[in-house]
DNA sequence: TTAGGGTTAG
């Protein structure tokens, strides 16, 4: 009977490692999952004919029909216990992609320990797997939350006879390296680049150099970057270059730096259009609309006319602000001036509105954008789905989202991601799964944001199997688990009672290198001390304090 | 990546 059942019988997910190798807070029924109706699991062997295909890869059958929301989901449990899930059952079958056996082969190596990347590489040595720019490119994608097994497989690809990383190849670790904030070693990265051969390192490098060095608030770093990528690496910087950087500052919230470029750089590189769109939009995110303002004129001055997108850079503040009226005098002046909104303009105002709850006007500009011969793209569908949602209306998202094909716009991952958390939010957790499903057949690729809602409402649920099919099904699409979803996965477990499964997933980040918040981590440790589990408390308490020591243990990892 | 997305719960 299946009273109970260990998450290890899932296959290959990492959790079997950790449980069998680590011996980590294992206790005979840690894993107990009687919450999930043992009875229904064990009398209910026909399931849907989807989720079967979900499971097993074959190609749809033609009844999934919508509405067909029946289906309990601990059913899926009992059905996956009951035939041994394999890995290869989820494979996503993917043809573009490295043979599954390739991929597979890596991955075993790079799961093996934790080790730091130098282990890596001699684990490596006896990996018979022939590397192409494909498979290093993939497997980057798949650990681009794991810099040390990343990095660790980098190095050993380039040490394979008759392999050189292409530059993507390289871009794609430098970009892994600065995600983590491994700035040291991404710029002796950088440098062996250049060593390699001059052309490798590109403006394509040294944005995605200036962009993470940015989004952890190295501003300046960021523009020295910029100022000596050209004595350095022979990097132009011209006005594509500057506006690259001054983009970077402004997505990452310092205008200030921005503007400080912009005056200092304003003789020697010729800004564009571009130029000033930029900072006009780094003014307006920050509420500063004199300076916006001006912006604007100095724009006019350096004789380049405002377009649509300085406009709606103007609109999409004044809807942050909520003050439509002011959004009417920018749509006003702005047909004054020859410009006609167009589909981004339409979608800032449609889902403000929505946002303030003020439906019926959204809708109206939908219907105004129509009549203007505007035509809706997957943005602005997205929206539309997500804002009918919200207010209830769900059965009109969904049709809307069945109809866009209809309308000549292919679905895309954000509205997918948009339908399949609407999806969860209104309780239909079939419709969701079978809508990720749906996302390989049409050939667009989940990526994390994908698979938050599903994770978030296996937590809730207590859907310890399906989430497990989840990650694994993660892992198949080269989805690599960030600290955001590593935070969701804690904190949701946590609430639902699963300490045990929190921990395991709490060690994981942390031996990623991943950084939970402060408040995670107290939650963690808060409901260990509740369950009376004080040798788990501990040894949470020690990653803790070693993860507040990044900077010794980078050391450590990169000798 | 020149303008448009969202989910921190409590």
């Amino acid at each position: 009977m299946l009273t109970k059942f260990r998450i290890s019988k899932l296959g290959s997910y990492t959790l079997r490692r950790r449980i069998y190798e680590r011996r980590f807070l294992v206790t005979n029924n840690a894993f107990s999952d009687a919450e999930e109706s043992p009875v229904v699991a064990a009398e209910s062997p026909e399931l849907p004919s989807w989720i079967k295909d979900f499971l097993s890869n074959k190609p749809s059958s033609a009844n999934s029909s919508l509405d067909d929301e029946d289906f309990v989901i601990p059913s899926l449990a009992g059905w996956v216990e009951s035939q041994k899930f394999s890995r290869e059952g989820v494979s996503t079958g993917n043809v573009a992609k490295k043979p599954v056996e390739d991929i597979d082969k890596v991955c075993e190596f790079l799961n093996k320990k934790d080790a730091s990347h130098g282990d890596i590489v001699n684990e490596l040595i006896g990996c018979d797997v022939v590397v192409s720019e494909s498979l290093v490119l993939q497997v980057l994608r798949r650990f681009s939350n794991g810099w040390n097994q990343a990095y660790g497989f980098f190095v050993w690809a380039k040490s394979q006879t008759g392999y050189r990383h292409s530059s993507q190849a390289y871009n794609a670790m430098v970009d892994v390296l600065g995600k983590s904030r491994n700035f040291e070693l991404m710029w002796r990265l950088v440098d062996e680049m250049k060593c390699e051969s001059p052309e490798l390192v590109t403006l394509d490098t040294m944005s995605k150099v200036m962009r993470r060095l940015a989004k952890s608030g190295k501003y300046s770093e960021a523009v020295d970057a910029f100022l000596e990528m050209e004595k350095s690496y022979g990097v132009r910087t011209d006005t594509n270059a500057m506006n690259s950087l001054m983009d970077a500052l402004v997505k990452e919230n310092s205008i200030e730096h921005a503007h400080e470029v912009f005056l200092k750089l304003f003789d020697s590189i010729k800004p564009d259009a571009r130029t000033f769109n930029i900072l006009i939009h780094g003014f307006c995110k920050a509420r500063r609309f004199d300076d916006a303002r001006t912006m604007m004129d100095l724009m006019k001055v350096a004789e380049f006319a405002p377009d649509v997108v300085t406009y709606t850079s103007f609109v999409e503040a004044y809807c942050r602000e909520g003050d439509f009226r002011r959004v009417d005098e920018i749509l006003k002046e702005m047909r004054e001036n020859g410009r006609k909104p167009n589909v981004v303009t339409y979608t800032i105002v449609m889902h403000s509105l929505g946002k303030s709850r003020q439906v019926a006007e959204a809708l109206g500009v939908y219907e105004k954008m129509k009549e203007d011969g505007c035509v809706p793209d997957a943005k602005f569908y997205s929206s539309l789905i997500h804002i009918l949602s919200k207010t209830g209306r769900f059965k009109d998202a969904a049709e809307i989202f069945e109809d866009m094909t209809n309308q000549g716009v292919a679905r895309d991952v954000l509205v997918y991601n948009t339908m399949i958390s609407a999806a969860v939010h209104h309780s239909r957790d079939e419709m969701a799964l079978r809508l990720l499903k749906r996302m390989e057949e049409e050939s667009c690729s989940p990526n994390v944001e994908t698979y938050a809602p599903l994770l978030k409402m296996c937590c809730q649920k207590k859907k310890m199997k399906l989430l497990g099919v989840l990650l694994h099904h993660m892992v198949k699409n080269d989805v690599s688990i960030d600290v955001a979803t590593y935070i969701l996965l804690i904190r949701g477990l946590c609430m639902s009672g699963k300490v045990e499964e929190a921990c395991l997933f709490f060690e994981e980040a942390v031996h990623k290198g991943m950084v939970p918040r402060d408040s995670t981590c107290k939650l963690l440790v808060e409901e260990l001390e509740k369950k009376g589990m004080a040798e788990a408390k501990l040894k949470i308490q020690s990653l803790v304090q070693f993860k507040a020591m990044p900077k010794s243990q980078s050391q450590l990892r990169v000798s």
